[in-house]
DNA sequence: AATATAAACGGACCGCGGTCCGTTTAGTCT
DNA sequence: AGACTAAACGGACCGCGGTCCGTTTATATT
């Protein structure tokens, strides 16, 4: 059967596999920094201009390699279980979905980073508007009223964002269950007043 | 006259003007995305070893050359009239704060943008440690009471990113003065709630 | 003026992400 | 089986930011 949109080549196939190996390889070694295009070439066997015919940049493959995880976290908080998913408070919800992205970034730190560095910026990431759209819903169905929902939703989920986190983390031990407390805290009062 | 500390050689002095007007000259040609290392040295007739003594970085570079005028912004909140500088009601100067700021980055883009490139992250640049404490300084003085008054100060500095104010004007269209609305609506929020 | 020395210099060199294009090959059609 | 073709391949090549180290030079000292 021949289907309508071209099958990908077995060969093709074959190498995406290998290439997918070899740099949960290296990551696992060396962390995300031991992963260079050059070295994941010659780990998996394959040609340069292959890997980036695949995945197109290192951003891409990042995001490959998050794809997952990423997908098992939006899963999480559109269809999971309360108080994360649809059930609880709005408010609620909007204080796990913080809670639970900086766990989430907490845990694949680098690869986040290295996924960030796409070539139109790291908020061309098709997740990002996903996570603005949800933060908006949640903010209107709290009761928020605002003139620009987009912008409040957007300014709310850029403390979220993975550099800024990991730096506090990192280089100012600041602890998960302090950025947490600080997400809720904004929340409350940007949900607070009339 | 022999200084304390060692004085810098005239060739060295002569050079660093070279390179900064070879820099300015190259921007003003070509933007930011124009400046290149390799180039700035050969337009400045100068080793490239002798750019990198010079400024450390790309980043430290752009730093430079935007010295100036962060040292004027600063010069502006912390002592300027009001409702920038000291005078005004806390909140209202949060508020200009944020409005003159993303003036400022409208003004000098690709620069600040370029700048923020620094090899520990953007988070170590002082200026930022600086708005920081400014910011909390304000909600304090705003009464605005919080367990966690550097991540929350930390939080609303997020808002103003330079790559995310630059990204949503750029590529979604949105004005500085909405985006100053927003953050007025974002900073009274916050501060409103008990 | 000669000497000493620390500082500044310059450019070859490196590894990186990314591109280009001539070559190979899997899948299809007869 | 053989021919055809679109897709995939691979690695030389590029420009970038950044480093290294042998050479030059401004300045202080005598």
């Amino acid at each position: 059967m021949t289907p309508v949109t071209a099958a990908e080549r077995s060969d093709a196939a074959r190498n995406r596999e290998r290439l997918l190996l070899a740099a949960r390889d290296l990551i696992e070694q060396g962390g995300a920094a031991a992963l260079t295009m050059d070295r994941l070439a010659e780990h998996a066997g394959v040609g340069k201009g292959t890997v980036f015919r695949r995945f197109g940049s290192r951003a891409g493959l990042m995001l490959t390699l998050l794809n997952d995880s990423e997908a098992a976290f939006q899963a999480r908080f559109l269809f999971g279980p309360p108080p994360l998913g649809p059930g609880a408070l709005p408010m609620d919800r909007l204080i796990a979905f913080g809670t639970e992205r900086i766990a989430y970034v907490v845990e694949y730190g680098d690869l986040v980073l290295a996924a960030g560095n796409a070539s139109r910026g790291r908020f061309e990431v098709p997740a990002v508007a996903l996570w603005n759209q949800h933060v908006e819903m949640l903010l209107r169905a709290g009761g928020v009223e605002s003139r620009e929902p987009g912008l409040l939703a957007g300014s709310l989920t850029a403390t979220l964002d993975p550099e800024r986190l990991l730096h506090l983390i990192r280089e100012h031990g600041v602890t998960s269950e302090r950025l947490a407390a600080s997400w809720s805290e904004l929340v409350t009062r940007v949900a607070g007043s009339a």
